[in-house]
This record gives structure tokens, C-alpha cells and sequence, in this order.
DNA sequence: ACCCATAGCGTGTAATTACACTTACTGGAG
DNA sequence: CTCCAGTAAGTGTAATTACACGCTATGGGT
């Protein structure tokens, strides 16, 4: 309240500083993931499922990816079309649908992580090593701090 | 490309990252907002508006929110509807659209302010306020290195 | 006076996001 | 067994974003 009187003035908005700042980056990400013929959205659903091994409750993945569950919903439906993940109703309990990257998705991640590899060391040359370091943890403390 | 090996594994991609933050932050802005009528997009365009002064460029105002040309346009175009600001055609250049905020996008600004600060508030205090100075100088730095 | 490279904008279309609401299912209380 | 509160997920709808493309206007060269 009183302690930061100056950061209570919208030039040092939080939300909007984040969000012009993640959309100058993306744009990078996007152009270099395109040639592999996945969206800068679908690239995370595949790594993380594939980190998770398999059979992920979808609003656990959605936790993960601190993403909304029905837009998760969303980017998962051409995901399953093109056959790269699975959706299976739960045997235990049919609410759950349990998600999983296919061997067609495992391959394509390949691909992908070609071509955002370059998009990361691109940006990481322009920003700095050390710059994003300290960024990326104190990225993770305003999540935490948040949700 | 040898120094930060480990910084090129898809946990630490930068666009992710910075997209998943931006989402936690922007739904408590966008729900303090929406008690005035303004949307978490519309609320910066009209504060840079009137910092600008008016009769703004479209263009320029797009660089100055490093937001697409294309996406201001869309954007605009309720603002002008609901009579907040006006779109002009410059006299001296036919090309060019002069933007400009009205009396009453003032007044809405001023109810905006107040709903805004109630969010900055509360994502400082939960963020902390040193953590955000340092955060914010970070993303500048980000920002002028990619653009 | 004419032509044309360029600048500034708008539109078609598509991807991404999320709120409000609905549907389907589970497990336990009575 | 029945009912119902709560949980998991999908859908309707709308806002946001941006690429590709097309239009109009400008200014300089010929």
C-alpha cells in the first residue's frame, strides 16, 4: 500500500507487461515450429505428457500446464485427430479421461524439439544465459505466489 | 550454444514460460475489470492513449503496446463504438489514422484505474514488491533484445 | 503528367483462450 | 435402494491474437 505507491501507477502493470513481453517471444517460437506442423500450443501438450509417461487425468495435465481445462480440451481435439495423443475414458471411474502421446507423437516431438531448439538458442543468445536464468525462477515464484 | 546445454531442454522454454505466467496474472486483472466494462486488452490502450497525448498513429500506438498492428485494429474498433476514442484521418496524409481518446474514454479510464489498482495490489502483495522491480526490468530487457 | 516502390491500414481467416453452462458419473447419507 | 452433493469433462459463445492478402495514398523518378 504505502511501501510501493509508485508501482500502483498502469505503466508498471503486471499483467500487461507480462503479456506484451510473452507475445514478442512467441512470435519467434511460432515461426520455427511451423516447419514441423505443430502450433507453439501444442508443442508444450506433447513434452509434458510425455515427461508425465502416459495415462494423465486431463485436468491434471491442464494443472501442469497451468493452461484452462476446456482450452486444453480444445488444443487436445486435432492433437488426437492427427493421431499424435489418445484419449481414454478412465476403467475405474468414467469421468476421467486419461491422455496419452501415441509413438506418432513421440515422433513428431522429435521433430519439433529440432525446431524450437533453434527458436530457444536464438532467443537465449539475444537475452543472455544468466539473464534468463534469474528470470525463469522468478517467473516460477509469480506462479506459485498466484495460483 | 556449449555454455547452457541444460537451458535448451523444452522445461525451460522461454515462450512457455512467459505465456503460462502471463495466464496466472491475467485472469485477476481481467476479473477486477470487468466491473468497469473494459477488458484486460482495452484497458492499456487507453492509458498509453492518454499518456500519448492523442491524434496517435495506429502504428505507433501498436509498437508502443508491441502489440500486432492488425490486432489494434480489432481491438479499436468497439473502443470507438462505445464512443471512448476516435479514429480520424490525418489531413496532411490520407494514409495515416490519428487516434485519439474522448472525454469519456477519460471518465471510463478513471473507474478502470480503480479497478486495476485493486488487482496491481493484490498481485504485488502476493508477488512481492522487490521481486516485481527486479522482474520488470528483466522483461524491459527482454523486450529490447528480441525487437 | 505518369508510373511505381513503399507506407499505412483494413479484412479474411484461423488459432488460442476462457467464462458460463451443461452433461455424465461417483460415492456416500438417509 | 434412492437421492444428491460434488467431481470430471465437454460445449456455446465471445474475446484476443496474428498471418496473408488487398486496398489506398504518398512521393520521387522519368
Amino acid at each position: 500500500m504505502d511501501p510501493a505507491e509508485d508501482l500502483l501507477k498502469p505503466v508498471h502493470c503486471v499483467s500487461h507487461t507480462l503479456q506484451k513481453t510473452a507475445r514478442v517471444v512467441a512470435g519467434l517460437y511460432a515461426g520455427e515450429l511451423r516447419s514441423c506442423g505443430l502450433s507453439r500450443g501444442q508443442f508444450p501438450i506433447l513434452q509434458q505428457l510425455e515427461a508425465l509417461g502416459g495415462g494423465v487425468p486431463l485436468s491434471v495435465l491442464a494443472r501442469r500446464l497451468y493452461m484452462d481445462r476446456t482450452t486444453l480440451t480444445r488444443n487436445l481435439t486435432p492433437l488426437e485427430r492427427a493421431g499424435l495423443v489418445v484419449r481414454e475414458v478412465d476403467p475405474d471411474d468414467a469421468r476421467i479421461r486419461r491422455v496419452t502421446i501415441t509413438a506418432a507423437g513421440r515422433a513428431r516431438l522429435v521433430e519439433g524439439r529440432e525446431a524450437w531448439r533453434r527458436a530457444q538458442s536464438q532467443t537465449l543468445e539475444r537475452i543472455g544465459v544468466d539473464a534468463w536464468r534469474l528470470l525463469e525462477d522468478e517467473l516460477r515464484h509469480v506462479r506459485k505466489a498466484l495460483s
